[in-house]
DNA sequence: GGTTTAATGTTATAATATTGCATTAACCGA
DNA sequence: TCGGTTAATGCAATATTATAACATTAAACC
């Protein structure tokens, strides 16, 4: 994404997304759970559990703990609310859940920016080669690291 | 691949391909290397490296530590004769050094078999989308679980 | 052979994630 | 509203995966 959009409107999206998603579903989008998602929502770079654990624990006065993070981060990704990055082993919100969920994410390594992919002919492709060969898809990961736009101008 | 193949095979031509790359680029497959490698290869299942550390240390009287492990399979992957699954933290080999290496796997929760996919247009499909938005690729990854042919027709 | 570089040994520790059980809060039917 | 049930959180310990730092040994090279 560019680096000068109007990232609060990202972060409020989200989180009406989030609210209208969960009353859906009848799940509870509860206090913890709302302040991970802002929290992972805070920019557009993948975040890892324990810089999630210090966040949350400074913004209040009581030391959370691993179990609190991951206890919260699983219901996210159980809503698909947001993608674990599995290569960084870090959590990003998702752009559109719902509508296909895709997974596919292009990663800037300047930036560390990870935008998804949505509506691309990844899956089909994926879809396509899976019938091939029989096999039923359950879950599908694409991570492709490289330099984004935005970096590619930068001197290094 | 299917459950009876020759898989002494795959074995023998992975080995064989491995002193032949290494010998090619001036790399010296060491006897540590060639015994990671030759565990890794003992089935297409993606393996961990504290199963290959156990394994490694069951197969001498010294007792080896992570630290080898780590960086045998480091070597092995600079010379692509390996891949890392990042959703399963473990490392598979690869059935085709040098030829696109692609990293493109279809993984198997029912019998956890891994099948990297050659020659397939998902390759031509991520780079068409990175190309759309002026990425520059370094390195993809996909991971596609879910259940293969021969697990299908099981009843779980 | 002596020098340089690469590989391995060794110890310790970092980073990521989970288990098990106690406690509290929310929900729900009487 | 009460009491019972389930869901969520608190908390302590530990499991799993990976790396850092430095010493030692082996290989390569002239
Ligand atoms: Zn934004
Ligand atoms: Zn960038
Ligand atoms: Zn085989
Ligand atoms: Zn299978």
């Amino acid at each position: 994404m560019s680096l000068n959009h109007n990232h609060q409107r990202c972060i409020d999206d989200a989180m009406a997304m989030a609210r209208h998603r969960c009353s859906e579903r009848g799940a509870r989008l509860t206090p913890i759970r709302a302040d991970i998602l802002k929290l992972i929502w805070a920019s557009h770079q993948p975040v890892g559990a324990y810089d999630l654990l210090e966040s949350l624990s400074a913004r209040s006065e009581r030391r959370s703990t691993p179990p609190t993070v991951y206890r919260a981060l699983d219901f996210l990704l159980e809503q698909g609310l947001i993608h674990r990055i599995a290569s960084l082993n870090a959590f990003v919100g998702c752009n559109d859940p719902g509508h296909g969920h895709s997974g596919h994410f292009l990663i800037c390594k300047d930036c560390n920016n990870a935008t998804e992919l949505l509506a691309d002919g990844i899956g089909t492709a994926i879809q396509s080669a899976a019938r091939q060969q029989d096999f039923t898809i359950d879950s599908q990961s694409v991570e492709i690291v490289g330099r984004c736009k935005h970096c590619a101008g930068q001197n290094d």
